[in-house]
DNA sequence: TGGTAATGGTTGATTTTGTAACTAACAACC
DNA sequence: GGTTGTTAGTTACAAAATCAACCATTACCA
């Protein structure tokens, strides 16, 4: 016979990750996709410029982990929204450099302050050294360390 | 003047969660995608059935907080490949109980010992008492348990 | 009983993503 | 200089997710 086995799939990592990442991002997601009309690509592109700009694109594609056509939909779009401008480089004419309008600056800066508190109302859940654990534990799951 | 601020992108939880639970899912999706041509939810809506058949797909709706259309099309997909039968309840005739064919329960199996295996291989990374803290803070924070 | 609301589930239209093929610019090598 | 190969980024088409509207059935209640 086939015993009942002791799997369970709400500990199963893959899932249990997924879950609360949804779970997670849930707050976070309303306020972008209400407040500036963003998508999840969107918001974080806004991130890596607000933090690392100026950068090309292909930075983006490489820090974030996200497929380059998606990168390219959701540069055009903030784009169009004027919260991003493109510029060709003269040394190398493939590439064009990413910074933030000043539209695009106050958009970050206002999400930024967002992200900050709601990661700190996510973070009341646990005590400071679960916290840090928890995020080296998740750094290390997500490549962003070698060990 | 806006003082260069200490926001971290890579350490703010929502992005750090997404970032695992992707990078974290990557080689089971490549098994069941390659091995049973399914989708995320397919496999999702097949273990749910695997662990707790025979249910509804509200249930699953309730349980995977997955949205009904997606898991109507897993379903209707999982049934047309001959995993999944459907039964429509005679004492409530708009609920059908879904349940695993045999072809379902081998599929199964083989995929809850990939994962089974793939959790290990994971969790190996860490103590196993940060494993168990782990799961614990996920589990928190995906909301399967109030606290 | 009849009317209205709620539930379980499906379908269609739109939006977003994924995959591959593509253009343009540069690099390397003969 | 002229192939050949790479890299940066875009576009076209197919696959999948989202959202709203939709049946069919059951529940509620005057």
């Amino acid at each position: 016979m086939t015993e009942k086995d002791d799997f369970h799939l709400q500990d199963f990592l893959p899932y249990l990750l997924n879950q609360a990442s949804e779970e997670s991002s849930l707050t976070f997601q309303q306020v972008y996709k209400n407040r500036y009309g963003m998508l999840r690509t969107e918001w974080r592109v806004l991130f890596h410029l607000g933090m690392y700009q100026p950068i090309t694109a292909s930075d983006i594609v490489i820090r974030a982990k996200i497929h380059k056509t998606k990168i390219s939909r959701a540069v055009q779009k903030l784009v169009d929204r004027r919260f991003v401008r493109r510029e060709r480089r003269p040394d190398d004419r493939r590439q064009e450099l990413l910074s933030l309008t000043p539209a695009g600056e106050t958009a970050y800066r206002d999400l930024r302050e967002v992200a900050r508190q709601y990661d700190a109302q996510l973070m009341a859940k646990f005590t400071t050294g679960e916290g840090a654990l928890l995020r080296m534990m998740l750094r290390r799951l997500a490549g962003f360390e070698e060990s």
